[in-house]
DNA sequence: CGAACGACCTGCAGGC
DNA sequence: TGCCTGCAGGTCGTTC
């Protein structure tokens, strides 16, 4: 239970993140406490009793549990050390991650502009069809762009727009109402079903606690391309939109 | 304003 | 075997 808990330093070996880990946060974090622990898209918001950390992940980051024993391994950047001995140390070898301090977390530039969260309340297909109305660009672009809605990579904007019998080249702002509905029910399924299985390991991804995730057992097109759609036989094809490799099924999406 | 795209970075796969 | 190239991912910043 990190809450409640004090910190007691900070080491940082490898300051090199998206951001350059500031140097007066050792300072910064002696002594504080940890008074409440969120989350907002795919940020970690840590509110300290005076100001509070802004913690991204990347793609690649992780963070495990250790003791001051611990064999520091590579791309480990950071420990966060706490009053009950234990140490929280942040390991990002692509370093797309980043540690900010901020006075108040949840006020962070960085969140103010992010849509719902897609396992929310305030996600829904009408939501998804109000903001699209008048847009041009591609609803798999749309559906990954964090104003729209967070949460959605490209793993999980094929597979939904797959399950939603929809090509992800398709105009957002000449789909239905109606499709939306549909587009939106799907997007959270298949969220719901990739966090129950500990997500989607591809090549080194892994869950904190080492385990592969098994979701990519049942990915429908996504990496599958030139092999045959799971339901209809046909050939699954990809192609690239928003510079990033797009799969889908012709017979299955419309 | 929306939209497109480069940039960041490393590990891995594939080709030679 | 070893080198080189290309690709993957999330998301910000810049440019059109």
């Amino acid at each position: 239970m990190l809450q409640g808990q004090r910190i007691t330093g900070l080491i940082i070996r490898d300051s090199r993140l998206r951001w350059p880990v500031a140097t007066d946060l050792p300072a910064r974090l002696q002594g504080r406490q940890v008074e409440a622990l969120k989350r907002r898209a795919k940020y970690i918001l840590i509110r300290l009793d005076q100001g509070g950390l802004v913690w991204h992940l990347g793609m690649s980051g992780s963070i495990r549990v250790v003791t001051a024993d611990s064999a520091v391994q590579k791309h480990d950047h950071i420990d966060l050390l706490l009053d009950s001995g234990n140490r929280l140390r942040y390991n990002d070898p692509r370093r797309f991650g980043c540690f900010l301090w901020c006075a108040n977390p949840s006020r962070h530039p960085l969140l103010a502009d992010l849509g719902p969260e897609p396992l929310g309340p305030d996600f829904t297909g009408e939501l998804l069809y109000r903001r699209s109305r008048g847009r041009r660009q591609p609803v798999k672009s749309f559906i990954m762009d964090q104003k729209t809605v967070v949460g959605v990579g490209n793993i999980y904007a094929s597979e939904a727009l797959f399950e939603a019998g929809i090509l992800p080249h398709r105009q957002a702002g000449r789909i239905s109402r109606q499709r939306y509905a549909l587009l939106s029910e799907k997007i959270r399924r298949v969220l719901a079903s990739a966090i129950e299985q500990g997500g989607t390991t591809l090549r080194d991804f892994l869950q904190a606690d080492g385990r592969p995730g098994y979701f990519r057992q049942q990915l429908a097109v996504y990496q599958r391309e030139g092999l045959a759609c799971r339901v209809c036989g046909q050939t699954v094809r990809s192609r690239v939109i928003g510079q990033r490799a797009s799969s889908y099924c012709s017979h299955c999406q419309h």
